[in-house]
DNA sequence: CTGAAAGCGCTTACAG
DNA sequence: CTGAAAGCGCTTACAG
């Protein structure tokens, strides 16, 4: 309203200016150590007074190029649209803020080309580390810690590395899943997958295969099933019609990941098998919806924020404290919902 | 591997010193302006070949610091674990990076003390501009935009302002919806609302409205339901059954919002009211799983993603030309799917 | 109790 | 064709 100019911020010198101060006495002051440089308590006043009053905005960038570190962190995450992710991102974001941290957001679309030069992006901007979820194959991982950088990996470590990572227990819950079926009198469990390469995949089939094995039944690798494109229905539906042709008696279903359970509970539906609320079924991970639609299903929920606030912990310890957890493994333990 | 001690970035001086030359001309050629500044062409591959060597990385906070800009933007969104904004996310985050910026990300929680604080830290940290999705009575915006502040609202505009905004086209879009339903012969469509105090709600029921005035339909206060709380299933069913007992005959739907369609459909299907595939539903926006569950439902797909592009295109054409699109607003149409 | 000065690593008029 | 110098806005030994 007022035909002011657009007062651009003032500066430390302007303050120190205008009460005829040195640059040096106003920045201990409004840094706060004011006292442990024994400055007067009359000059302190003026200065804070002062700076509220004209709305004094320190600009960080001169203050990070000068201590050498500028309180920000990168997250390099795989996608933001899938919910999995950007609830790492929530995550992170949430702890970060809570450690007075800003956070970088980038997405590598899962493409390691794009990864390692988004890495190299957050390294000009000097951030304080970076918090990556791994594609395969990520190469830049030597020369980025090489040259000083901090890292962490979340969801995913990579095999072979000692970055600190902070990873869910997929074997282990997945056992407990399948376990759970067989103790409900589940003889015949199908396993249904998809990217059965990845980590994560692997571990989960890990753990389904020790929990048949711990129960002594056979491992039958027909009811084992790998669907490549979970998003494609009819090569879903292909993949259940075989499967319900070779093995008509199948009792009970272990889904890999969240993604393959709507499409298969449709499918079925509309076979006439009716999901019974999912009774038989488990799954690995959520999705909105599963408690109202399958109220029976169990459901081994992954702690992803737990995963991205751990995450940053680790990270910002390193950072504070000039270590680099070489090593490190965190493992989150999925909560689970059993039947 | 090799006993190397980790070598911190060499800078433009080192390579200055290095080479023999000016900081000046390194910075010159290094950063292309070596023909236009007529520097040699053996002195330019000189440093381009030492640079390269020794992996040289600008460190972007001193270029920043120096000219003023620093090629970044602050998102500041309501949430992460929301579909909706996460997907703003992303297309901010791909379309800044596109054109060469980075995005620092906060999450405001719909709190607007939140958000007028974490404004403050974006402004502290120098980015270009910033884009919000903003709360009820952000009040920081006038001493924001005041200091020379860069802002686009997305995805809600703040009534009275004139701030740039890119928004959906809430009223026209319900109205579709609504009158699509009217063709196929409904009468009596309820409308199922949340948070109907909200900009966004208040232009969908007005579609509604208008729909139904446009048809000659009486609007009838008790088809239209709002409920507190979307996540407490009781409360649903409560204003599903009161509805049902008002006007058994009801025979449309309109969600203004997907998250009520999920546990609509679970009441209405335990209480025996087959919802056909959603026949004679409507919904505003979609969730993964309808397309399965009720294909027969006409949706409204707000394009979010052009929503966040749009804001960040919006955003960078003011930061590179200096001006402030005061009072400009960017309409996205939703993308119909209509039965 | 406070100040003058150097430094963080860049850019960019200004000179020659 | 290239360099010396000032400046961006901070912090922090060093002096007194």
């Amino acid at each position: 309203m007022a035909a002011q100019t657009a007062k651009t911020n003032l500066s430390l010198n302007d303050i120190a200016e205008a009460l005829g101060l040195s640059k040096a006495t106003v920045s201990w002051v409004l840094s706060g150590k004011g006292d442990s440089r024994r400055i007067s308590p009359a000059t302190q006043k003026r200065v804070k007074e002062f700076a509220a009053k004209h709305n004094y905005q320190p600009n960080m960038l001169a203050r990070s190029l000068s201590i050498g570190r500028s309180k920000t962190i990168g997250l390099l995450i795989s996608s933001l649209s899938d919910p999995f992710y950007s609830s790492i991102a929530k995550a992170v974001v949430s702890q970060a803020e809570k450690q007075g941290y800003t956070v970088m957001i980038a997405t590598s679309e899962s493409d390691c080309k794009r990864e390692a030069s988004l890495v190299s992006t957050f390294s000009y901007r000097k951030v304080d580390g970076i918090i990556v979820t791994p594609t395969e194959g990520a190469d830049w991982v030597d020369s980025f810690t090489n040259a000083g950088g901090r890292l962490v990996f979340a969801d995913r470590a990579v095999p072979g590395s000692d970055i600190p990572s902070v990873v869910v227990d997929n074997e282990q819950s997945s056992y407990r899943l399948v376990s759970n079926l067989i103790e409900k009198g589940c003889r015949k469990i199908a396993m249904f997958t998809t990217a059965h390469n990845l980590v994560n995949m692997k571990a989960r089939q890990a753990g389904y295969v020790r929990a048949l094995e711990d129960a002594g039944i056979p491992v039958d690798t027909r009811l084992i099933r790998d669907v490549t494109s979970v998003y494609n229905q009819k090569m879903v539906e292909d993949e259940l019609d075989d499967l319900l042709r070779l093995v008509p008696d199948l009792d009970g279903f272990f889904f890999t990941t969240h993604v393959l359970v709507l499409p298969t509970y449709v499918h079925f539906t509309n076979r006439g098998i009716m999901p019974q609320g999912g009774a038989g079924w488990a799954c690995f991970h959520s999705l909105p919806g599963f408690e109202i639609l399958l109220p029976n299903m169990s459901i081994a929920r992954m702690s992803i924020e737990q995963v991205g606030a751990r995450a940053v912990d680790l990270l910002l310890e390193n950072i504070e404290n000039g270590t680099d957890a070489r090593g490190t493994t965190v493992t989150i333990n999925c909560e689970m919902k059993l039947h």
